[in-house]
DNA sequence: ATGGTATAATTAACAGTGTTAAGTTAAATA
DNA sequence: TATTTAACTTAACACTGTTAATTATACCAT
């Protein structure tokens, strides 16, 4: 009976080895220019052999990213456990949230941005990791709410406000390293500190 | 001598003809979708002609976002004249800048986001159009925090933290299209409102 | 051990892409 | 009218993602 699960276990072996290539291809050499041959080769396959673990180019993308965002999903819940004032959860979540744009800009780019671009009509799923992620901010925000901290603003808006303003200034600092920017830290700071501010006012 | 010009007057209308059928098609078809052949079979020319008028597609791309990006200059700079007190005048800007942005994705990304990626250490390019529009909005925000209706942050910085705003918000509408979002125009409005109240506060 | 079967991986091919080099047509000059 | 020059097209190359058909492999029952 070991033998059906040691197939299994051989074929998700192969499943992460593509995704894994896949992954190193698409950061350092951008999805566009990384084709199902160079991924196949990489690994030493037949081009369609990656047919058989993925949709398509764009399902291949899609697997990548939803590792990156299980990442920052953990990365967000580790902080529920450590602090309690919604607030402080808020700021201390926003800046975990650029951190990890940040320390994997490609990453989040492919996330983020590039996914979106080529999997046309993808939506929250329910149940998916991305809709979990944008649940927690969801939960933190909808606190502050009712511990009116926050003005009367419906709770689904709020979310996309702050949820605006991080992703914004995390692709800012990816995208133009050189710009003469003030402090890295200020700026993080003081782009949390005026959302709530705007938020509370 | 009324030849040549005639001759470069008929040059320059079909690089017209050539640049405003592209924008049509990747307006309406998404830049990923189209073809060389495409935009060559639109105009009634094959496709090797529009290689005389433009390095590559890349750079037809980016001349259909030269233009628009001057397009949205200009608009800007209407508003300049028309409008006086400053905050009103950020608020409609900012609505401005982002209603550009969705009117022409693919421009608005490849400047603000493919472009800077794949010309590492390009900074907004003095003299660029694109830097003017930036240049722009730090006018007006300096003029918010001289009149004092701006708590007393750096200019640089309160600047940087508009942009992070709208780029955000942006950005977002674009890549995520089928998001449950609020009212498209209720978010923008939220978005600049409690931005510009978190740098009053 | 051998034949059959399911599964995994491959080869070949299609229809399309951006782009270049070579060839052709048309127009302006001498 | 012949020649030069500019504009444009045809044919081709080296790719792309993806599918159908085919081969090789590993397992199972006899």
């Amino acid at each position: 009976m070991g033998i059906k699960e040691r197939r299994a276990r051989e074929k998700e072996q192969l499943r992460q080895q593509i995704l894994s290539a896949a992954r190193e291809l698409f950061v350092n050499e951008g999805y566009e220019n990384v084709s199902m041959r160079k991924i196949a080769s990489k690994i030493e396959y037949s081009p369609t052999t990656i047919y058989l673990y993925f949709k398509d180019k764009a399902d291949l993308l899609d697997s990548v990213c939803q590792e990156t965002l299980l990442n920052l999903l953990n990365t967000l819940e580790q902080l529920k456990r450590d602090i309690n004032d919604p607030v402080e959860r808020l700021k201390k979540s926003g800046r975990a949230y650029i951190a990890f744009g940040l320390k994997y800009p490609q990453d989040y780019k492919l996330t983020f941005v590039v996914r979106p671009q080529f999997q046309e009509g993808l939506r929250l799923q329910e149940g998916s990791i991305g809709k979990k992620v944008f649940d927690y901010l969801h939960e933190i925000v909808s606190e502050c709410i009712q511990q009116k901290i926050f003005r009367e603003v419906d709770v689904e808006t709020t979310g996309q406000v702050m949820w605006s303003a991080v992703h914004g200034v995390t692709l800012l600092l990816i995208d133009f390293p050189d710009f003469p920017w003030t402090e890295e830290d200020t700026l993080i700071d003081t782009v949390i500190h005026t959302t709530i501010q705007g938020l509370k006012a």
